[in-house]
DNA sequence: TGTACATCAGTGAACGCGCGTTCACTGATGTAC
DNA sequence: TGTACATCAGTGAACGCGCGTTCACTGATGTAC
């Protein structure tokens, strides 16, 4: 579908294209409407035949964001095979992925403030989000003894947070800062040895 | 130093105290050099009489919050004493502590996406928060066998990675996500879990 | 196949607004004599 | 102690700008007959 003369075809894509690349560049509060709708080659008036307004519009990166990670998460836990563990790690690997591959988007999605309240879908699918990385947690710790075990909310919180962390502090984040290390491997080793401390890793692995 | 009639006698501390009340409430990008001066009592124009503009406030809030949290790890972690895992640990609490009580500071630093190339003194400051935390972990993993030892700042930037996720994720951030434990449990659980991947908690404790 | 018409996605100009910043100024303060 | 004066922290008005949004409009498209 490309775009033709007066009619654009696939405007509303497009704009959430070109917002999507602003964010990634300027942040959730330095992308302007007025720069999406000229990055698509169309004038401002145009983005409201698509969206309330400019909430309206970085709510929809959020939203198809949150669709992607979910869609990438649960691929890459893929019902936990070969076994729990390497499907487990492979979801967190999935997790840097997404945050390298889809800056824009998780960026929308974690840092622009978004009201949950004020946007029911994109509530719904953040909430889809946390339940693939809970479901995946909650598989892994059968293996832990029950006396143990934490809650899976907890265990896959902690995972969360890394993640996050590690992505916010040393994959994106302040110019002119050195990450010491791949983020890759930071959240890797990150995870490996919380893994460990769940006795989920045998000590001399 | 209470204020005068004409002449404030402390403008700018109270311009940066202003400034960070607003950081705390809007975001870096939320908050105007009017509002902040403002609520300092005080015409937008004066601001130019203590600070070059916008950024250089900002800066000066970053600043004093680098230096708060630097001289408040140090304390925590003081020298290792009782021992260095429960100096360790104090060290997380006070990270989340000072999140807590100084959330413009630790806005302004770790969300401001200021450049630490144009704020040379910022980002000695920065470099000071983050020795302070690498020597904790330093001094807590001579406890661990040699071989088995990663680099203290491989070891802290785990540490800061989770914390800063746990703040991020479940003590700020969107308004109606509910986090799932208290954030201070989650920090603690989290990183004493850590701990014990690397051998530095028992596995009976 | 051709024409009339409803639909709708875009335009372009304009709006009110609040922003960061500047400028010439003025009032208060402190110091030299 | 009293006065003249330099210093400087504040004022108030104004600037140019770009923002998000609105409005009446128009050009393109698809459909009924």
């Amino acid at each position: 579908m490309p775009k033709r003369g007066y009619h654009h075809g696939n405007l509303k894509q497009a704009l959430v294209d070109a917002a999507l690349q602003l964010i990634e560049q300027k942040g959730p509060s330095g992308f302007t409407v007025a720069e999406a709708a000229k990055s698509a080659g169309v004038t401002p008036a145009a983005v409201y035949r698509h969206f309330e307004g400019r909430e309206a519009l970085i709510a929809e990166c959020a939203l198809q964001g949150h669709r992607i990670f979910g869609d990438l998460m649960e691929h890459a836990y893929a019902g936990g095979h070969p076994s729990a563990l390497a499907a487990f790690e492979a979801t967190g690997r999935a997790y840097l992925a997404f945050a390298r591959k889809f800056p824009g988007h998780y960026v929308a999605m974690f840092e622009s403030g978004l009201s949950l309240q004020a946007n029911p879908d994109l509530a719904l699918a953040a909430q889809r989000s946390r339940e693939v990385l809970e479901t995946a947690a909650a598989k892994l710790s059968e293996h832990i003894p029950e006396d143990k075990r934490p809650p899976a909310s907890m265990f896959s919180a902690h995972i969360w947070a890394m993640s996050h962390g590690v992505v916010e502090l040393f994959a994106r984040g302040t110019p002119g800062a050195k990450a010491p290390f791949p983020p890759e491997d930071l959240l890797e080793t990150g995870i490996g040895i919380y893994l460990r401390g769940l006795g989920l890793i045998k000590p001399d692995s």
